[in-house]
DNA sequence: CGATCGCTTGAGCAAAATCAAACCTCGTGG
DNA sequence: CCACGAGGTTTGATTTTGCTCAAGCGATCG
């Protein structure tokens, strides 16, 4: 049930297969199920474990005194949630299931084992990790530069690619399992402006959208129309040099 | 001249005596001056070290094809630039300095051998790059959710405490050496917006700005104005379990 | 079968962008 | 010493983008 999680980092280095049957078993150690709409961890928690996403979307998030809420990342199949516990003691923000969410959680411990043993993982862990901030600045830019077609359009190539990367995509479709007031809060937009934007772009043929099976008939013409970049996702096997031969 | 990022590593755990001198031995080994507007990283650059800012102020940054250029956070004297060259292979965005700046420049295995040498220095450097990565997501949160004159008023505070941590304020006050425009690609407003919102935070005694001296006279009004919570710089010394004992 | 949630539409409004010009400072060179 | 120019700030007028408010619609589910 690691796939995804293995799938993504051999974008950045080929694992033994060693590697591979520790983290698959590292995963099936505790599994934990939660609702939509359930918070994963909460802003001021102090998580003593590591959670890893098996199935299911869940957004890293804040809510500002006032009630407006702003989603600062999503959490897919294979995304790690999260490392810093080994250094901050307090969550500066919260991790909420959108869907239906299977988690695997697992101790420290573990973890310091497992990358004590495989010097690999530790360093595709640490690449896993570094994308991550690379993808929070590209949606700085996003969300201050572009305006909303642009900024949709943006989203949905990263999420497209992101999804390619953990193998859950077919051809030109995925799932895009949020709501529009999720994109909404995501986008810094109101849910009214999602919507026309929505139909804007479906208007140009550039995406086709029913409930949440997104299809991107031409990825290339929906990346231009975004001014997207894909390099900050580094999907060029920058660990190449420390592969395993197998 | 490593006294900044020594006073910021202090806020995570207390360095000993020889910490500190390794650091500052490190930091004086190759320095590099640089003009304003100068570029201390290029996009598609692969760096060879690691570059700590010494003096002066420098800013992380992306241009669109269009040109719209926008910054993705600031480097002040005490910023490390940047450890994740150890794991990626291009820079996904430059780094430009904005007043004149001098630079440490670290060969990539001086850092190894601290780090292999001092485990508290290891870990202060993981707090730092971590407390940077939460900085970025509470740039979408402040360049998404808050208006103007709210967004304006975060990022002073922000700049304010992160000036005070590593000893660059005086009372009430401190040095922005930015222009409008450069706030308004920051904060991802129109240089003629910035000049009005500006206007508005001083008619409102908020701040007063003269030049490049910022004065707040009542950081607690102007956060609270910015709905500023300041929990995502975690400054509560997370390490304090492991400080060294002189 | 009503209630809830999510999507859609319309109308009016507010925030911020754009365009254009003036002004101010400061450093440089005649 | 003064003129000039560049870079930065300020102002006014107008337009655009996206927000708010309000209501209706269409599924889905107990």
């Amino acid at each position: 049930m690691a796939i995804h999680l293995i799938r993504k980092l051999e974008h950045f280095t080929k694992l033994s297969s060693e590697e591979k049957t520790s983290l698959e078993r590292t995963a099936a150690q505790k599994v934990r199920q939660l609702n939509p709409r359930e918070d994963i961890v909460y802003e001021g928690d102090r998580p003593s474990q590591i959670n890893l996403i098996l199935e299911g979307w869940a957004c890293r998030y804040k809510v500002l005194e006032d009630g407006r809420r702003q989603i600062m990342g999503y959490s897919i199949p294979g995304d790690i949630c999260d490392m810093r516990m080994f250094i901050l003691k307090e969550m500066d923000h919260s991790i909420g299931a959108i869907t239906p969410v299977s988690l695997a959680e697992i101790p420290k411990d573990t973890i310091i084992e497992l990358t004590d043993t495989y010097p690999r993982l530790s360093r595709a862990f640490w690449w896993d990790s570094l994308v991550e901030n690379a993808i929070s600045r590209e949606w700085i830019v996003n969300n201050s530069q572009r305006e909303a077609t642009e900024r949709m359009a943006h989203l949905f190539c990263e999420l497209f690619i992101r999804l390619r990367m953990v193998g859950l995509t077919r051809d030109h479709s995925c799932e895009i399992p949020v709501t529009q007031a999720d994109l909404g809060e995501t986008l810094g937009l109101s849910t009214v402006h999602v919507n026309r934007t929505l139909q804007e772009l479906r208007a140009s043929n550039l995406i086709v959208l029913k409930g949440k099976a997104l299809t991107i008939p031409d990825l290339e013409a929906l990346q231009e129309v975004a001014l997207f970049n894909d390099n900050y996702l580094h999907l060029n096997r920058d660990g190449h040099e420390m592969d395993a031969n197998e």
